[in-house]
RNA sequence: UCCAGCGUAGCUCAGUGGUAGAGCGGUCGGCUGUUAACCGAUUGGUCGUAGGUUCGAAUCCUACCGCUGGAGCCA
């Protein structure tokens, strides 16, 4: 009776372009509708956008059970794939044995209504089986997927960084402490500090909060590297584009100059949008609807456009004379607020903008030093909508004027020997940057809050699940 | 962390000092190749928490918690 047969993904039957006598699909009950002789009952197994319509008869032997089945539950069905007869979809299955594997009573939180993303996140485990959410889950994957193709194919090698790092000042944020040390019972040197050589590294470590310098040290040696992993920051930062733990990329690149990692970022960018607006048509259609109706429109004019670049003393002088009333000053050697980075990108220039060059005090030691003694080259692409979404520099590869920067930033040299080892044995120019992985994937998609593109956030105060 | 706004039914919200409401959802019934189905009935609340003012507080005041938007820090 019950012939063996692999149960087929619901985007592959949709897909199907001839009907087919036996099949097996199983997912979660998105609805279901009664008919006079029969249910209609609308399935979704998470492989795309749309449901699967199942026409379950009443002469089914288990008709009052199915009767039952409300949204949320979950069940294999067998069938045959038929033309739909009614409108609205191709394909329907004519169910010839439905199994109940997971009923879902009237507690289930998710309606076949529209629900807020505010609502959803606090329902971080459900809201997948939403359609917004397993729309952004399946573009984040698929950018994540493209990312790896896109440095594939330009002969980057993925480098593993540490994620526990003894280093505690890597340019960026606060750090999260790691430590086995009991909080009841720290152990103390003799003036009462606490004494890390008895913690489990014998010494302070912590989550990392930038792979780039150990991502250097591989590129002067493979030439060409990425990194793509989790990214640590304690900051308090309550915002819709701050996350406590966020994906970053990270390339770096030997005997490249800050023109080239300009042209790599925005190639990136450009590649990454291309990528998802190809193989994500359905979920960004989902997007283009619900969540934000300029999205393509806006998406296709950043491939399009060549990205403006700016040096930062030009930025200045440019906002300076914009004649527009802004909160904070704008002034040399001042950082750029972000609405003078929002005019910039979306009142004056429109499209991407690569601020570069930016006054040495205002950046961190890595950055390599100017002929002028004045200015780094550093390098932010600020996008519309999100602001910075790279940031990047060529980096100080002169053994000598590294060790200056790192005293001027009252950091002692001694505590970076293996950093310094790199300059002292066969420096190279060396660029890279870093890409914020979620804030890419809310370019992309449109939505608006950080929390809505990661499975599950962590925030300051908030990490359940 | 700072500024502003919001917190009322499972969800979205109305109610701004005098007996807690609507739509959707859920449940029950009807109708029906339906498709955010339709029609009828019904269910549903410690008004974020704790104090205070008042004869009386969802409503006014204070503190705290949470969420949203903006700012700082950044990716």
């Amino acid at each position: 009776m019950d012939e063996p047969l692999s149960p087929t993904p619901i985007k592959d039957a949709l897909h199907e372009i001839a009907p087919i006598d036996a099949i097996q699909i199983q997912g979660w009950v998105r609805t279901r509708r009664d008919s006079k002789d029969f249910s209609f009952i609308e399935l979704n197994d998470g492989s795309c956008l749309c449901n699967l319509q199942i026409i379950a008869k009443n002469t089914l032997p288990n008709y009052a059970a199915l009767q039952r089945l409300t949204t949320g539950a979950s069940i294999s069905v067998r069938g045959a794939l038929v033309a739909s007869q009614g409108k609205g979809q191709k394909w329907e299955i004519v169910a010839d044995k439905i199994d109940i594997v997971g009923v879902a009573d009237d507690s289930y939180p998710l309606q076949k209504k529209g629900h807020t993303p505010e609502f959803l996140r606090e329902i971080a485990h459900l809201r997948p089986r939403s359609n917004l959410f397993g729309c952004v889950f399946r573009v984040r994957s698929r950018l994540a997927f493209a990312i790896h193709q896109f440095f594939h194919e330009r002969g980057f090698v993925y480098v593993h960084t540490p994620i526990i790092t003894g280093s505690d000042c890597e340019g960026a944020g606060e750090l999260f402490r790691v430590t086995t040390i009991d909080a009841k019972k720290v152990p103390r040197t003799t003036d009462g500090e606490i004494d890390y050589t008895k913690d489990f590294f014998a010494r302070p470590t912590y989550l990392t909060v930038s792979g780039q310098l150990e991502a250097e040290a591989f590129a002067l040696a493979l030439s060409k590297v990425y990194t793509f992993g989790p990214t640590f920051r304690a900051e308090n930062s309550n915002t819709s584009r701050h996350a406590s733990e966020f994906w970053m990329i990270e390339p770096e690149m030997a005997f490249c100059d800050l023109d080239g990692n300009m042209d790599l970022a925005e190639e990136m960018v450009k590649y990454l949008i291309v990528d998802v607006r190809k193989h994500c048509r359905e979920e960004m259609e989902l997007f283009a609807k619900f969540v934000d109706k300029e999205l393509l429109g806006r998406l296709d004019f950043v491939v399009q456009r060549r990205f403006q670049r700016i040096n930062y003393s030009d930025a200045v002088d440019l906002l300076k004379k914009s004649g527009e009333k802004f909160e904070f000053p704008i002034d040399y050697g001042l950082n750029l607020q972000s609405e003078h980075e929002r005019w910039l990108t979306e009142k004056h220039f429109k499209c991407p903008v690569t601020v570069f060059n930016y006054p040495k005090e205002i950046k961190p030691f890595y950055m390599r030093l100017n002929d002028d003694g004045k200015t780094v080259t550093a390098m932010d692409l600020l996008v519309p909508g999100i602001g910075e979404i790279v940031g990047g520099s060529q980096r100080e590869e002169r053994l000598e004027v590294l060790k200056q920067n790192m005293r001027w930033h009252k950091m002692d040299p001694a505590d970076y020997k293996w950093y310094l080892d790199l300059r002292r044995y066969g420096t190279v120019p060396h660029s890279g940057f870093g890409l914020g992985f979620e804030r890419m994937l809310m370019f992309v998609t449109g939505v608006s809050n950080i929390r809505d593109v990661i499975p599950f956030a962590r925030t300051p105060g908030s990490a359940e699940f």
